[in-house]
RNA sequence: GCCGCUGUAGCUCAGUGGUAGAGCGCAUCAUUGGUAAUGAUGAGGUCGGCAGUUCAAUCCUGCCCAGCGGCACCA
């Protein structure tokens, strides 16, 4: 080891310390103030703790509570620790597990017989600001691994035992103090707990969580806490997150009279008027969009026998996840038992099967808009994102190896415009290759992984590796959209597939003469309408772009003498295809603009006498704080002009 | 599926071992008004379902169903 190591500051200037220096020694050494707002330092880009002894040349920074990431990280952190020390001083019995910092917060699942109430959870937070206000100084040692295995089995700490077991190698680890209390942590930490601020974090919520996320392990109970750098950044999240339940679309989807879901048919959206209208135009415009870029749709049945789900080799793999239907036949020795089809694929070979293929006939697209139903578990249910009976946009290109690359590009072209029309302006693409258990031969595979790409390269996106992700029997592509909040949701898919041809036999006369395997892309762009219809109200807050709009315009008349009118003007929207009511209910004209502003109609034309008089309408826009008087003739033209999805605007030009 | 919580009027929610309330919405009447709630009156409930305890259960107990928050799952 250097006897003197020399620091250099993120302002360029050296400094030389013995070596064993630590970071709170050389925050002291630069000034008093710096000494006592220092929480952390970096060593070349690593945080870590200011007790730590500097041993080396490197790159220094010494962070404060100014440096936002670093301290969120360090707060929440500690946060995770301080808790973990008030459930055990509260309830010694409790078994801690581990604690990790998560996006805002963090979480720490301990073992407990009995369940976490609410009033604990306050209970927690309170001596959780008592021992923050003790100030004890947090302190670390390096420990062999047979050291600690013994200390936590002395104290009978059995998750963290194995936990030590489980890491790989025979490093020695580093434990971690503060006051009495001690955890299993390799840090960073803050200098003591007074460091955390007291009144900038809140506990949420209690939950079950599964040791290491496997169900077969024992369930335990997670403590959900957020926590900031300040009182008023905790309380902008929590504005933020009041924010987040106005967009839900489960509350918007009754306050617009969407949709409803009931007992009788749990994971099963029964759509209303409005909601079916959304619905219809999405599904019109990606089935317009689909015919232009050379899909042809098919429509296959439902309820189809176990044989072919055998053949397809889903039977084996998903039975439990499948509705079964079971019909008695008369005459039939036994029951025939069939499934809700939970996939359009193996249809889609079937199709593909009738006659004979050419190499002619390569790339087939094959589109449809199939109702499919899972027997999703009853826990993964939400809303009319996560349901039990749904529709994809789903397609499935028939084409050979050499073919993968240029479909490949092709589709991701079609997505990424039905993305910009649809206001999603940027998406992730994540690349998900090999997993550990797969089929096919891994010269297929390269062939597979290379082809796709170079065509996500080719059509200009770029992709970050999702390793081990893909499919067993292909790699695929996952296109994910960020929504107005911040919120990613993988949507697009497209994978690769070498297997299911094989297993329905699915082939073509190649230019050779000779019989070939076709390769099966599966691609889907907003994925299933029912989700994506869910992420598009919550994404734009009910307020849908016009287009969309399942009520684009009310009229609503000021006065009884004006109703006529307001019909004429109705009549006259409707003749150029817009969506228009009247209103023509005996309501003041603020109860009608309030009533329809919250129902999220994007277009309010009051009507009075004066409006009568002059031919004009005096429109209102949502979220406008005022109004336009214009004639009504401009008004219809340029509503016209907006109801026209973004395909149909771009041919009228 | 697992852990926890919840289920009362169309919606949001009070409430009690002696069969129930508010606001909004709805209906009727009055009011004809100028851009986010006009007033009055009225109707509306098997208190999620099935058992049990009790003289008596919406309330207590058990089982079931559904919803919510997570976990696990997502072909």
């Amino acid at each position: 080891m250097a006897e003197t190591i020399s620091l250099t500051l993120p302002d360029g200037a050296k400094r030389d310390y013995p070596a064993g220096t630590t970071g709170a020694e050389v925050a002291a050494d630069i000034s008093k103030s710096l000494s006592k707002a220092a929480i952390a330092v970096s060593v070349d880009g690593e945080l870590t703790d200011l007790s730590r002894p500097l041993d080396r040349d490197a790159d220094f920074a010494i962070h404060t509570i100014k440096d936002e990431a670093q301290a969120l990280e360090l707060i929440r952190h500690d946060c995770a620790h301080v808790m973990a020390r008030a459930v055990q001083e509260i309830w010694p019995d409790v078994k801690v597990t581990i604690g990790p910092v998560i996006d805002n917060g963090w979480y720490y699942d301990f073992d407990r017989e009995e369940p976490f109430t609410p009033d604990d959870l306050e209970r927690i937070e309170k001596r959780m600001r008592e021992i923050i206000n003790l100030r004890d100084p947090v302190r670390t040692e390096v420990w062999p691994r047979d050291k600690a295995i013994r200390f936590y089995e002395d104290n009978n700490e059995p998750y963290k035992v194995e936990l030590i077991e489980a890491i790989p190698g025979d490093e020695d680890l580093r434990m971690y103090w503060h006051g009495d209390w001690q955890d299993l942590c390799r840090g960073p930490h803050l200098a003591h707990t007074g460091q955390i601020p007291a009144d900038a974090f809140k506990l949420m919520s209690v939950a079950g969580a599964y040791w290491r996320g496997d169900s077969s392990r024992p369930m335990l109970q997670r403590i959900y806490g957020v926590g900031f750098r300040s009182r008023q950044e905790l309380k902008a999240y929590l504005t933020f997150l009041e924010e987040a339940q106005k967009r839900d679309h489960r509350r918007l989807g009754r306050e617009m009279d969407l949709f409803h879901m009931q007992e009788e048919a749990p994971g099963m959206v029964f759509w209303h008027p409005n909601g079916w209208m959304i619905y219809r135009e999405l599904r019109a415009y990606i089935q317009r969009r689909q015919d232009a870029a050379g899909y042809v749709e098919v429509n296959t049945p439902q309820v189809v026998d176990r044989k072919l789900w055998e053949a397809s080799g889903h039977w084996d793999k998903y039975q439990e996840h499948m509705f079964i239907v079971e019909v008695d036949e008369e005459h039939a020795q036994e029951k025939r038992v069939n499934a809700l089809k939970p996939m359009n694929c193996p249809c889609h070979v079937q199709v593909y099967n009738t006659g004979m293929k050419s190499y002619r006939d390569l790339p087939l697209r094959m589109a449809e808009f199939g109702s499919c139903a899972r027997y999703e578990p009853s826990g993964a249910l939400h809303g009319i994102m996560r349901v039990r009976g749904f529709v994809q946009d789903d397609a499935h290109i028939f084409c050979t190896e050499a073919q993968i690359e240029s479909e490949t590009k092709d589709f991701i072209d079609l997505l990424s415009s039905v993305y910009a029309d649809l206001g999603f302006t940027g998406f992730k693409v994540k690349f998900a290759d090999r997993p550990e258990v797969r089929a096919g031969e891994d010269e297929t595979w390269d062939k597979a992984e290379a082809a796709l790409k170079s065509a996500t390269e080719a059509a200009g996106a770029t992709y970050e590796l999702n390793p081990g992700e893909g499919a067993f029997y292909g790699p695929k592509l996952e296109f994910v959209l960020t929504d107005a909040i911040g919120r990613d949701w993988q949507c697009g898919t497209l994978q690769v597939d070498f297997v299911l041809p094989e297993r329905l036999d699915a082939s073509y006369i190649g230019e050779d003469g000779h019989k070939h395997r076709p390769v099966m892309l599966h691609r889907a762009i907003v994925g299933s309408f029912e989700r994506f219809i869910g992420i598009m109200i919550e994404d734009h807050a009910g307020k849908l772009p016009f287009w969309l709009a399942p009520r684009q315009v009310v009229v609503a008349s000021i006065v009884s003498d004006a109703n006529d009118y307001a019909e004429n003007v109705v009549a006259a929207l409707k003749a150029r295809g817009i969506r228009a009511e009247a209103d023509l209910r005996n309501e003041k004209i603020n109860y009608k603009v309030r009533e329809h502003s919250v129902g999220k109609v994007p277009v309010i034309l009051a009507v009075g006498l004066k409006e009568v008089e002059e031919g004009t309408v005096s429109m209102r826009r949502l979220g406008d704080k005022g109004s336009k008087v214009l004639p009504l003739d401009t008004v219809a033209t340029d509503l016209a002009a907006e109801a026209l999805a973004p395909d149909l605007a771009r041919k009228t030009g």
